[in-house]
Formats: structure tokens, C-alpha cells, sequence
DNA sequence: CTGAGGGGAATGGTACTACCAATAAATTCC
DNA sequence: GGAATTTATTGGTAGTACCATTCCCCTCAG
């Protein structure tokens, strides 16, 4: 059964804050606030709206952790141009709530990068290729360097995903990368590199040669290849490691029996 | 070329709001807190975490707007099971920040759906294919209301995705759904919904029949034609409406000449 | 005229207080 | 025993005060 996705008109009372966010979505709609462009000062936009400095900056915080402002003290606000890191943050409660775990966004991976490698072979620019084997010879040049080459790895792919030429795939994955990246540095360490190596160079070289049925099978064994050992390490471990807390948080139960 | 990502070590100074979401973060991770249950009250958990309830809020706005709680005024503060609109507010300002069109939304669906199908044919359990044909028979039931047979439309694709059985892509995409929506109503009403049912029909019976190769072209065919209407009627249309603002904005320039 | 340095103003970050409105549990009343 | 009312709790908003950082302009020495 789906789950219900409730587009209930609950539109009733809306925070402030997400009238905020509202009218910022317009005006970046409507061309009033460019990317890059400097924001008013807190205390002015706060006065413009009609709202407390308290709200707006709500709104500001909720823009900002989502990566379409940045904010810095003596300086200013500013509209962020391109926003690379903008699902990062979501993407990682996602996982963390919906338990998806490193298997799952394998298959992901799974179903979309080697139709993409496809593209990629029928689309691709001169440039683009460039781009891919640059990835390549970095990923060689950093065989002893597990976190570099990983890295690489990764570019390798978003290289493909550029080449494809299609960015709202490439945005979304971008994120899935990331969030496997951890996760594929340890496997990396049990790996040969020439072995991964192997299986890039596969899928370079069919691109370069245009053949959409070669690259879509290379990516494919590339994929399955990754997802397996992927999923082998991840078994040996149980989640994720965040990052350290403030303080010692009071575990009380939170069942305030009034 | 890429983009430059700018994994720039910045950690410096983080914000206690960006430290806070650190925090819950680990706690969810660790099970301290658990879907479903109730947080403690903000004026506590201020307390506990030794920061201001102002600091505090603009943490807990952030999770809310992204969907990782929900607050209510006399009741409380909990955490949400699923996180279904979790990517929905980030990736409506990725589209507006990064210029994304409509077009570019649909070559996304035509790279990603297709292969969807196919996996659907292979995996979908009886319950799943009831589904698709439940969706199937509401957008018969409304042909007449043109929200309502758009709305069973996207629905369809998402039992397909479900079928699929990848929550990964699944969500990103209910996100590009959403895009689209309006501008899939619109389309629908210079279109014969016949026309759109037959597309539909076909691909269910493909994927009823298990035929995965039928299944990937139905779902190819149907959306070339989708994307055709929407790119022409998109011509016409400048850019998407956004809701209301609060009040006027004070359109001064952002360019404080101190 | 040029460059280095200092001071002031503006900006975001945080804390704290006060009050409002909505909610739910406890209480009272019929 | 059930319904209406009261009461305490909770999130929502506004407003003030102060801090640390940053930038800009002005001054002054060379």
C-alpha cells in the first residue's frame, strides 16, 4: 500500500516563519532577489514584513541549513548561486529516519547511473569526456590514498552525470554519493584498486566509444560489483556516526504526567 | 567542466542552531528519541541543552519545515515516522535557484521512470499491480475533473515506483511529481483524457503481463508524449506562482551604501 | 600621493522576558 | 455518569539588550 502522501488543505493557520519562506520563494521566483544578490539586514527585512527579528530569522535559519542563503556576522546575508548542498541536510534524516539503508541507496544507484551511462555515450561533449578521464587519472594517481580516491570515484560518476546532461538528476545523486561516501572509503580498503580501476576504465572507454549498450552494461557490472562488497561491509556495521553533542542531554521521559 | 563543490574545511564556528540539529541527529541515530514519540518541552530542552529557547526554536523550525517533527501549540513536539515531504521544500528552491525547468523535469522521469517500469514488471506483487489499476480506475472516475485525474495520475506513477520497490528514488521523485503538478493540470485540459488513459492502460497491462521490455517502452512512449505537451505549454508560461506574501515588501535596494 | 593603521558603524548570533492562543487534562457541576 | 468549565502546559510571536565579527572610511605617517 502507498502511504498516504496527505495533501490535506490544512493550509488553515500558517507559522509566520513558513509565510517567511513563502514569500522568499517568490521573491527569488520573481527575479527580486538574485542568486549571489546581498539580503536587506535582519532588523530591516524584519521591519519590511511586518514581523518580529526573532521570526525572520527562523525563516533565515531554515534557508540557510537548507544551503539558499548564507549568513555571515558583520557582513551580511547573501542568496547562494548554485545550491550544491541544499539536500544535503534532508537526505541525511531521511536515512537516518526511514532507516534506508547503504543497500538500498545502492540500488538506487542501480536503477539510474547506467541508463545515465548510456546518455552519457549519446550526449556526451568532447569536454565531457576530457572531464571523465581527468577523474580517471586522478583516481590512479591517488591508488594508496583511500579517502582521495573515493573521492575521485565519486567525480568519476558525477563526471558521467554531467556528461548525460541532466542536472536534476545529477543534483539528487549527488546527495546519494555523499551519503555512501563514508561507507565506500571503508570498503575501499579491502578492495584492490586496480580493481575498481578496471571497471571505470570499462566504462570510460565505452563511453568514449559511444556505444550506449557497452556503457550501460559497464556501469551495470561496475554497480553490482560495489553494491555486493557495499553490502557485505555494511553488515559489520550497525549505523552511522554523527557528529559530538553540546552537552549531556537529560533523559528524562518526556511523558509530563499533568 | 564541474561545478566546484567547495568541500572547504569551514568547520570553524558553528552555529549552536547547526549544533543543536548535530544533536538531535545523534539522538535519533542512538534511539534516544524514537519515531512517533513526544519531545520535552522547549522551555526544558532549552534548559538541558544549556541555550536560549530562541537558539532552540530556530533548530526545532528547521527539522519542522523539513518534515523531521511537528509542533503543536498546547500539545507538544514529536517525531515523525516517515519523512515524505522531507525533500520537498529543498528541492522546490533548488528548482527556482538553479533555474530548472519543466522540460528538464520531464528528461529527468524519461531517464529515470522507463527502467522504473521495467523493475515494476519484474517485482511488483499482486497488491502492488491492484494498486496500479485502483489509480488506473480513479483517474476513469475523473476524467471529467481535471485536478482530480492529474492528481490519480502522478499517483499512478508513484504505485508504479512502489512497485518498483525503491524508496530512494521513489521520494526524490514524488518531489518532481509535485513540480509538475500544476503544470501537468493545465496540460491535461487541452488534452483528450482518453488519450492520456490509453497511454496508462498500456502500461499497466505490460507490467500486469510482466513484460519488462513492453513495460520500459510504454512508459517511454507515454512520457515523450507528456513531455511534448508540457514543453509546449510551458512556452507559454513564464514561471510557476507561488502563494501569498504577508505584506508589501519594501523593494529598496539590498545595497546599504555605509 | 600612497599605504598602513585605527576607530566606528553595521551585521549576524545569542540570551532573556513577556505575553498570546491553542490544547489537553483535571475539575466542577448538573 | 456525563457534559461543561476551569486550569495548567505548550508552542508562537514580539521585543530588548548585548556580544563578536566584519567592513568601510578616515586619519596619519612615509
Amino acid at each position: 500500500m502507498l502511504a498516504l502522501v496527505v495533501p490535506i488543505a490544512k493550509r488553515r493557520k500558517e507559522d509566520v516563519t513558513v509565510k517567511l519562506i513563502a514569500v522568499f520563494k517568490q521573491l527569488i521566483a520573481e527575479g527580486t532577489l538574485e542568486p549571489g544578490g546581498r539580503l536587506p539586514a535582519e532588523r530591516e527585512l524584519a521591519e519590511s514584513f511586518g514581523v518580529s527579528r526573532s521570526s525572520l530569522r527562523q525563516a533565515l535559519k531554515v534557508l540557510e541549513i537548507m544551503g539558499v542563503i548564507s549568513q555571515r556576522v558583520g557582513d551580511g546575508t547573501y542568496l547562494n548561486k548554485g545550491a550544491d548542498a541544499i539536500l544535503r541536510e534532508p537526505m541525511e534524516f531521511l536515512i537516518l529516519l526511514d532507516g534506508i539503508s547503504a543497500h538500498e541507496l545502492m540500488e538506487a544507484r542501480l536503477l539510474v547511473e547506467p541508463e545515465l551511462a548510456a546518455r552519457a555515450a549519446l550526449r556526451a561533449s568532447e569536454e565531457d569526456i576530457a572531464e571523465i578521464h581527468r577523474e580517471l587519472g586522478a583516481m590512479e594517481a591517488a591508488k594508496d590514498d583511500h579517502a582521495k580516491f573515493v573521492a575521485h570515484d565519486l567525480l568519476f560518476h558525477q563526471a558521467v552525470f554531467h556528461a548525460a546532461g541532466n542536472r536534476v538528476t545529477s543534483l539528487m545523486f549527488s546527495v546519494v554519493h555523499k551519503s555512501l561516501d563514508k561507507l565506500i572509503t571503508m570498503t575501499s580498503q579491502v578492495v584492490e584498486p586496480e580493481h575498481t580501476l578496471t571497471l571505470h576504465r570499462r566504462i570510460y572507454q565505452a563511453i568514449r566509444k559511444r556505444d550506449q549498450d557497452e556503457s550501460r552494461r559497464r556501469m551495470t557490472e561496475h554497480l553490482v560489483d560495489a553494491r555486493d562488497l557495499l553490502t557485505r561491509a555494511a553488515e559489520k556495521q550497525s549505523h552511522f556516526q554523527m557528529t559530538a553533542r553540546i552537552q549531556t542531554l537529560k533523559k528524562k521521559e518526556p511523558r509530563p504526567s499533568r
